[in-house]
DNA sequence: ACATATGATTAGGA
DNA sequence: TCCTAATCATATGT
């Protein structure tokens, strides 16, 4: 029981099981349950109401809010908070005092959908779900009717609070929602059919009746990526499982590790499944059926066939592509900044939760209560966790540590947990993909193409800017939540604020669906630098179909391969597994999948040197180059990094990220290096999503290559402190790093498409909002309590 | 209802 | 800490 408690990690597990129920029996049994009860078994077998977030987490935000923030934002909002009302009219004073008061008297209610969205989340994360039926019907109709899915969400768990569950069924059904909230609109659907059952019959409900329920009433596609999924397992997860198990029955903690986070299942699950396996070929008599693996009695591994397809992957998928799932998941969230922790402050980075997983509960809270307002640097805002559930948070500078999602700490995430919590979502596309990836190495760990990471992409840019003056500097941090929302925040230094909005802006890069076909293959990404240098990987020949990006700061950008440890040399696996990095996958076309990793750690955790050389690794088949609009310049970073000049050459990149889209391309967004000299294009890239503000640079009137240069130095920094240079970046980081987190919702629907929109206008409104409501939910969970 | 499949748990050993 | 063996309870199928 303990051990495994898939569930009781986070999510994922949970989210897992949740479509089946049956494993987060884990736990005792019989909590068990059910879907419902699986998963909130899982979360907070607790929670007091399914959806909250964990009490733990709760307390921790809490705590935090509490205690740090507590003074910001408290005041006012406190008591009073209680009420909807209030709280509206009071966000709604706070927002347009700057902006647009006039506006604001006239239509008092008129929340923008952000707002609104952002309250749906905070009391929906608060779990008083009294208090969200109560702030849903303060709405104007008008804003019912949007389709903002926050707001959906709320309805339906209001819906589902209150029992009406018709209504409940016709929320789920007539929107597709984010595979981030498919776990909790999940859990509803099935806990609502349990409830009706239970009423109807008037007796609690067996394991079997559910299980009927759960056929006799199949999640609709709007709340499901479609991924089956037998005796709680993923079929993708379980193809994995049985794949390694063919090539070696004992694999080792690292292969386990590996083999947890491809299939997004604990490692306690994966030790199981070896275990019953094993018991199970060997005493074929009592159960007997193995059907699993076909027989391979001998399995013996390897020797027997190791190639072939071994794996042919599975990704089942369906092609269709809906939309996955999340789940749980995923969560790798990721960390990175080790190297914050490690030695440099830097930055803490930023964590992102993911909502994904979020179990039982929503998701998405609020954190790092601290991170409101910290001074002067490093302050961020939370995004909302709006729609997708994703929250943002944004750590002080320093302290990585402070980072709580879904009341795991980060700690707990970045430590070995990554295993477990960390989900991923498998794209449908890759089921397609499971086609194109058919070749792969039993040498090399087991991918799993299809299975693509939460998506939580956080990145880290670091900008600074300094000030003509020579004397300030400027410095922002951008969280950016693809969700639907994206709010970045840009605080700025010193006193003397200037807030830049920064919308973010990607790109997006579109990938031509046909390139991405198979499996093995390079990828090349040809940027349009200003010189034209196209970065191709030649070094990275294919892991296994996969193509990692990794980026760092806002500027630059590192291919890597994450688990390949073969490739590179000197990494380990264990490290990289180790490092949080999470890589996602992106699917092409459905076929051919990405990974990008964001995350510093990789690379340094392995201690390797700069590996300098950008990987990349594509195992589709065939080449597919992404053209960016906006510049790559690989070639520049990797020099860099390689070179051990970090400031040399500027070179500023802005994240990457890779975005699928259901519809089949993948977008890569941000992917810009730029130049110190093609400064310029920075804010382009930005452009391009429209009307999106300005870029920051603009804003801060600094167009200038200073600036850059700090960007890239910044960026440098940070490459090289995964270099292991860790002095220079002291330096930097004391400047002011700034760092940028992008969310992708786990669904990789990273769409950035839409998630650029710049939400809050006055950050310190925002800020105070946020504040204000963690507070006042704060205050009123306290009260329950 | 019954049979089987499968993940999880427990106890004991190395 | 990991493994095996036995066993449980649910999941799934007929």
């Amino acid at each position: 029981m303990s051990s495994s408690s898939p569930t009781g990690q986070i999510a994922s597990a949970a989210d897992i099981k949740q479509e089946n129920g049956m494993e987060s029996a884990s736990e005792g049994q019989e909590a068990p349950r059910e879907v419902a009860g699986g998963a909130a078994a899982g979360l907070s077998p607790p929670a007091p109401a399914p959806f909250p977030l964990e009490s733990g987490d709760a307390a921790a935000a809490a705590a935090r809010v509490s205690g740090e923030e507590g003074a910001v934002a408290a005041a006012p909002a406190a008591g009073a908070a209680a009420d909807q009302v209030q709280l509206h009219s009071e966000l709604l004073g706070r927002h347009h005092h700057a902006a647009a008061a006039a506006a604001a008297a006239q239509t008092p209610l008129a929340f923008s959908p952000d707002h609104v969205a952002c309250v749906c989340e905070a009391l929906q994360q608060g779990g008083n779900l009294d208090r969200l039926a109560r702030f849903l019907w303060s709405l104007p109709q008008s804003d019912l009717l949007r389709g903002n899915e926050s707001l959906l969400k709320a309805r339906a768990l209001v819906a589902f609070h209150q029992g009406i569950y018709p209504e409940l069924y016709s929320i789920l059904e007539s929107h597709s929602f984010e595979s981030a909230n498919h776990p909790l609109l999940q859990q509803l659907w099935y806990k609502a059919r349990y409830t009706e059952a239970e009423r109807a019959r008037g007796r609690p409900l067996g394991a079997v009746d559910k299980y009927r329920l759960r056929r006799k009433f199949p999640l609709p596609r709007t709340i499901w990526d479609g991924e089956e999924t037998v005796y709680c397992f993923k079929e993708k997860s379980r193809n994995a499982l049985k794949e390694l198990y063919k090539q070696n029955r004992y694999p080792s903690p690292a292969e386990k590790r590996h083999l947890a986070k491809i299939t997004g299942l604990s490692l306690t699950q994966v030790s199981n499944w070896f275990k019953n396996r094993r018991q199970r070929d060997r005493n074929p008599s009592e159960t007997q059926s193995k059907s699993e693996s076909d027989g391979n009695p001998s399995t013996e591994d390897e020797s027997s066939k190791g190639h072939e397809d071994l794996s042919p992957h599975p990704l089942s998928g369906s092609s269709d592509g809906v939309t996955n799932l999340s789940l749980s998941s995923n969560m790798e969230p990721i960390y990175m900044q080790q190297i914050g922790n490690a030695k440099i402050s830097l930055s803490s980075s930023g964590v992102l939760l993911n909502g994904s997983l979020v179990p039982a509960s929503t998701s998405p809270v609020f954190l790092n209560g601290n991170s409101f307002i910290q001074g002067p640097n490093g302050v961020i805002l939370n995004g909302l966790s709006v729609g997708n559930t994703q929250t943002v948070s944004l750590s002080p500078p320093k302290m990585a540590s402070n980072i709580v999602s879904n009341g795991i700490s980060m700690t707990d995430i970045l430590g070995s947990t990554s295993q477990d919590v960390k989900e991923f979502k498998v794209l449908q596309s890759s089921s397609a993909n499971s086609a194109a990836t058919t070749s792969y190495s039993p040498s090399a760990p087991v991918s799993f193409p299809g299975l693509i990471p939460s998506t939580e992409v956080k990145r880290e840019g670091i900008q600074t800017v300094a000030s003509q003056d020579g004397g300030s500097v400027v410095t922002f941090t951008t969280p950016v939540q693809i969700n639907q929302y994206g709010i970045v925040q840009i605080p700025s230094s010193g006193a003397n604020s200037q807030f830049l909005n920064g919308s973010i802006g990607f790109s997006p890069l579109q990938l031509p669906p046909v390139s991405v076909a198979a499996s093995q293959g390079n990828i090349s990404v040809n940027s349009s630098t200003s010189d034209g240098s196209t970065f191709t990987s030649e070094s990275t020949t294919v892991q296994q179909g996969k193509v990692f990006l990794s980026s760092l700061a806002p500027s630059a950008v590192v291919y890597t391969v994450p688990n390949s440890g073969q490739t590179i040399g000197s990494v380990k696996q264990e490290g990289l597994e180790r490092s949080l990095v999470f890589s996602q996958l992106m699917p092409v076309n459905q076929n051919a999948q990405v990974n990008a990793n964001l995350s510093s750690e990789t690379i340094s955790g392995s201690g390797l040197h700069p590996l300098s050389s950008s990987l990349v690794n594509v195992s589709p088949t065939q080449n597919f180059s992404l053209t960016p609009p906006t510049l790559l310049n690989p070639t520049e970073l990797n020099s860099d990094i390689a070179g051990s000049q970090p400031m040399s050459a500027p070179v500023a990149s802005k994240s990457t990220v890779t975005s699928v889209s259901n519809t089949n391309y993948a977008t890569l967004q941000n992917c810009s290096l730029i130049t110190g000299q093609d400064l310029l294009s920075v804010p382009m890239t930005q452009a391009a999503l429209g009307e999106i503000v300005p870029t920051a640079e603009d804003q801060v009137g600094h167009p200038s290559p200073t600036v850059h240069q700090d960007f890239v130095r910044e960026h440098h920094l940070v490459m090289q402190s995964v270099a292991n240079i860790k002095e220079n970046f002291l330096t930097n980081s004391e400047n002011k790093a700034t760092r940028n987190l992008m969310m992708l919702d786990s669904k990789s629907k990273y769409v950035l498409e839409g998630m650029v929109e710049t939400v809050c206008e006055d950050l310190e409104t925002d800020k105070k909002e946020l504040a204000k409501l963690q507070t006042v939910q704060l205050d009123e969970d306290m009260q329950d309590l």
